[in-house]
RNA sequence: GGUCGAGUAGCUCAGCUGGAUAGAGCAUCUGCCUUCUAAGCAGACGGUCACAGGUUCGAAUCCUGUCUCGAUCACCA
């Protein structure tokens, strides 16, 4: 079925050749959705066509008005509010409209694997501590976007890179070998991550006493902070870890092994997962070898002290450091392993790096040096670099114990679902198990939607208090307007029946089926912008209609059998598309709340 | 200081490649449960779109400058 904006569109264009004996382009002919305040459906504005035809903006109007009613099957009317020609749509093409929809499977989705393979990395935890809030919204944009790609007919591969060696870890090995006394998660009943994040914690501690005390001694501030034994101890065990003492990798193992038991539990309570995870301290060696390889062809050069270096100030960038004087590799060392091997495993045209913006100058140094390397593949790098999360009170700052812990904030989450679901008491007849499921969905429907409504290339506001608001713009409000969809449809028990077309649309229902119109270009415009807000945007406006139109209209108190058939098939359509967007933004969705 | 990003209602956010009187939610205030789930609906109140210029039929949107905030410019990750 032809979209009516390209009918309209092209109507325009004949009518613009008739009247006025010019051909048009994109330019002239500029079509838009009337506005609410106004009669019509679609609206063309007419100023850009002045020029053409040479006739003041009401007069315009009404000609091309007078002449589409007449020849475009689809216009019956027009009106006209000063540059503004304002047309309306017969009734019967927004019927079989939602008549094909309901002969659509998957509505506004693309073909699936039927676009270019992309790539999406996201997460990237350090071992050395527990994931916050910050890695929340990584995580649930990296999935929605992989979803949403996904909808978009890409084939996607989800990965992230686990930053599982460097100095930070092994100052978590230092703490729990001088400090633990053995302990393990099993024998204290601790999350294992959370366990590694203690030492993590007392390791600075110790550091900063240490330092106080050299203070006093008289040693200047700097030089303290070398000289701190337990600060030597860290570094010299990186360098045994570098020459793989088998003592230090085998503690290495089991104390990385505790980290990856914990985030397992807690990406499972996210609903995230990744078809494939690379470790840095698989990669990095070969990003070294990549790096000295270039070195002999030319494209580096090298310092006095023996650091080696890459020219980018021809490119508008510094030069930048890619292997330290004593030959350890650094960050972007590691990232040029990660991503050629990837390249080899899997080819993607696109790869997006789902990472916090204060590392935009990183990416842009990658993408180039990768290219300067000389793989034209890296043209497709992409950072989808997102804002930092506040807090009311300013920034989350681990010294100040301002972190929001993941763990805590979902469970929060769940028990707000609890505690709001229990006082409004409409869950007779689940099973306690059943209950348990839906208050997870709920709590992590508010904090996921919460979370991906805002753009994500914004910083923003994480405010406690609102994001278990359970009311107005929320997951929840989303969420409940799909239970009350499916206890409509469980009640009315619908077959595959047929679809009467002429049933007459009042303004609740042509607003819905005129936004479900929308639904396949919302979709491509989240997958090409790589945002979630879109989706969620999307969602909440038809939601809202829908409330309107389920507050307003009545469905079972209908006597016209066609016109009750048509409002229900409407439901579950638009319930259909709210369960759909939900699970792109990584959302469930409940039967019943 | 250089580079990049942001500034829209008291608060949190929408506003696509320029179009009509700038929209939601929260908060405050009014109404609506004997009818398909009131986590809802209908309404009121609330704006110098940071500021100043410019481009044009038309600017929150594009350009220039200024101000404010954030990020970044490490042999950190």
């Amino acid at each position: 079925m032809k979209k009516i904006e390209e009918i309209l569109y092209l109507g325009a264009q004949k009518a613009i050749q008739t009247l006025y004996g010019v051909e048009s382009d994109e330019k002239l002919i500029q079509l838009q959705k009337t506005r609410k305040d106004f009669e019509g459906d679609l609206t063309l504005v007419v100023f850009p066509l002045l020029r053409v035809s040479k006739k003041s903006p009401e007069q315009t109007a009404e000609e091309l008005g007078f002449w589409m009613t007449q020849n475009v099957v689809e216009v019956c009317g027009f009106n006209v509010v000063k540059g503004f020609l304002n047309l309306e749509v017969f009734n019967a093409y927004w019927t079989q409209f939602l008549a094909t929809v309901l002969d659509t499977s998957n509505f506004g989705f693309a073909i699936p694997n039927s676009a270019k393979p992309i790539m999406v990395e996201y997460s990237s935890p350090n071992t050395n501590k527990p994931l916050h809030l910050g890695h929340l919204r990584n995580n649930f944009l990296g999935y929605s976007v992989s979803e949403i790609l996904k909808a978009n007919g890409h084939k996607v591969t989800k990965v992230q890179i686990v930053n599982d060696r460097g100095i930070h870890i092994c100052k978590s090995m230092v703490a729990w070998e001088k400090y633990g006394k053995g302990e393990t998660p099993a024998s204290t009943g601790i999350k294992g991550d959370k366990l590694v994040g203690n030492y993590y914690v007392k390791f600075d501690q110790i550091y900063k006493e240490q330092i106080a005390e050299l203070i006093t001694k008289g040693i200047e501030e700097e030089e303290a902070k070398k000289q701190a034994p337990i600060m030597i101890e860290a570094q010299e065990m990186l360098v045994k870890w570098e020459n793989n003492d088998p003592e230090i990798r085998s503690l290495w193992e089991m104390m990385n092994g505790w980290v990856y038991d914990g985030f397992e539990s807690t990406y499972n309570t996210m609903g995230v997962d990744f078809d494939k995870l690379y470790y840095e301290s698989d990669t990095f060696l070969l990003g070294k070898d990549e790096v000295l390889k270039a070195l002999d062809q030319g494209k580096l050069f090298k310092k006095e002290n023996g650091s080696i270096w890459i020219d980018l100030t021809s490119q508008g960038l510094d030069n930048k450091l890619l292997l330290r004087g004593d030959g350890t590799s650094v960050y972007i060392t590691q990232d040029i392993g990660t991503a050629i091997i990837r390249h080899k495993e899997y080819n993607c045209e696109e790869y997006i790096y789902v990472v916090g913006n204060e590392q935009d100058y990183h990416f842009q140094v990658l993408a180039k040096v990768l290219q300067e390397f000389g793989f034209e593949w890296a043209s497709g790098i992409q950072h989808l670099s997102y804002g930092m999360v506040d807090l009311p009170t300013g920034k989350m700052k681990s010294r100040e114990g301002t972190v929001v812990d993941a763990d805590d904030l979902m469970l929060e989450m769940k028990n707000t679902a609890q505690e709001i679901s229990e006082e409004l008491g409409k869950l007779e007849g689940l099973a306690i198990e059943e209950k348990d499921a839906l208050f997870h969905k709920i709590g992590m429907g508010a904090l996921k939607y919460y979370i991906l409504k805002v753009d994500p290339k914004k910083r923003m506001l994480f405010n406690p208090k609102e994001s278990v608001d359970f009311a107005g713009n929320t997951g929840p409000f989303i969420q409940y307007t799909y239970a009350r969809i499916q206890s409509i449809l469980r009640k009315a028990a619908i077959s595959d029946c047929d679809f009467d077309t002429s049933s007459k649309l009042n303004t609740n229902e042509k607003d819905l089926v005129k936004l479900i119109h929308d639904y396949p270009e919302t979709v491509q415009l989240a997958g090409v912008t790589h945002s979630p807000a879109v989706i969620a945007n999307y969602t909440y406006d038809l939601v809202k209609l829908y409330n309107s139109f389920y507050q307003n209209v009545s469905i079972f108190n209908e006597e016209d059998a066609a016109l009750q058939m048509m409002r229900i098939q409407l439901s579950a359509v638009v319930g259909d598309i709210i369960k759909r967007s939900m699970k792109l933004l990584g959302i469930e969705v409940p039967e019943q709340m």
